[in-house]
DNA sequence: GCGAAAAAATGCAGACACGGCAAGATGGTG
DNA sequence: CACCATCTTGCCGTGTCTGCATTTTTTCGC
């Protein structure tokens, strides 16, 4: 469900896709027009020419359509496939670009790229949202993994998620994922608080230098 | 504002605290009844005996009630009363202590107790929410930790709750705080999916654990 | 005790998010 | 062109959550 959808968009298709970036720009721009409280999703359904029914055909809520959160689901076949394309790579940054993948579209939605900044600057409150979604990823991650491990799907190269080796708890590999997820959110963070220059190349080196530092500083 | 109440209760504050239990307590009952979806603020409020506009008086949210999460705000004040309690405690245990005193009555509400884990079991989504009052928890601990590193309020003592050391930038100390979340999160996880013994105590050891694990892993 | 002041509970009205359902529009396909 | 799948839309309901004005309850000074 990455990597295979490019035999031929479609007219529904594009037209489908068309709507749902009308429906983030509409979104980000009322909000910051209005303020996040003041946008409702029938003005935003409004300005982007959809009924605001039609609207959640489209994202599950509100801030979703803000954040340009499609929720990825993530499956057992992604994960073989993220491993078998970063084979050989690092685990910690092979993992660190896995999470920056699934929420890359929230930050880094060309266009509307400098807007979505100046929203998450505004309000941060929508970080959490960052976490919650970063959560739910985990979750999927770890339940993954597990499928992996048991039915060995992901042949040989099952062993460069970060979560690799037969003696890890279902717990441990939380934490690690929990301690990934983390550091990518404060990146994205202090990369917000900048100016933001490349996106996930800044991103992705300081996720991973801040989880050496934290490496270090467990001793 | 953790440790300072113990005066005198006074009937206005028993009888608030008597509500608010009574709110959790129907909550928990209606859920575990008719399931999630099906307990609505309404009844609870009923079956609490006050009206549903007294609800929101007590909790934001109907899962605030459900996990009887009293929005716990974190002062740099009492940061400092913990550093000062655990003073000379291992700073990892020391934040795991904090961590795990601030959700402390989500998983502790005596006689709620059973029932508030058979909820959890089957609305594992719930947890989320304890990742969010989490997320929330470290920013305010981060910010009060800064607080206290600029204005040293707290005295000689200020170099115990784990984020010690003037050469810690923010982003660090979220993520180390992120990781000691995670671990509680995943510790309570597994205790809850087991029958639960002590408390606590039971967590706490496993949190730090996983966090030690995660350390050496890191290497 | 008693009466004023503070705090809490309540009722009411309403904004808004979100979901189910069925009818209508539209792109894909043989 | 006709048929099918999918998408859109309108309609209407339910439920969360808030603001405001009013009433009840607790506290406290006297």
């Amino acid at each position: 469900m990455v990597g295979m959808i490019s035999v031929k968009p479609g007219l529904r298709d594009r037209k489908r896709e068309e709507t749902r970036r009308r429906l983030e720009t509409s979104a980000v721009d009322l909000v910051l027009r209005n303020g996040l409280e003041r946008a409702t999703v029938d003005e935003i359904s409004a300005l982007a020419d959809v009924s605001s029914r039609t609207f959640f055909n489209y994202f599950d809520t509100k801030e979703d359509a803000i954040l340009g959160i499609h929720d990825a689901e993530l499956t057992p076949d992604d994960i073989a496939e993220h491993v078998r394309a970063t084979d050989g790579a690092d685990p910690i940054e092979s993992t660190v670009m896995l999470l920056i993948g699934l929420i890359r579209p929230s930050i880094q939605g060309q266009a509307l790229h400098d807007q979505r900044l100046e929203v998450l600057r505004r309000y941060p409150q929508l970080f959490s949202r960052h976490m919650i979604q970063m959560t739910r990823m985990i979750d999927g991650l770890v339940n993954a993994t597990t499928t992996i491990l048991e039915t060995g799907s992901a042949g040989a190269g099952a062993s460069g998620a970060g979560v690799s080796g037969a003696s890890v708890s279902r717990a441990e590999a939380e934490v690690l994922l929990t301690t990934c997820g983390g550091a990518v959110r404060s990146a994205i963070h202090e990369w917000v608080d900048n100016g933001a220059p490349e996106p996930a190349d800044v991103v992705r080196v300081r996720a991973v230098e801040l989880i050496r530092s934290l490496g270090a500083r467990l001793r």
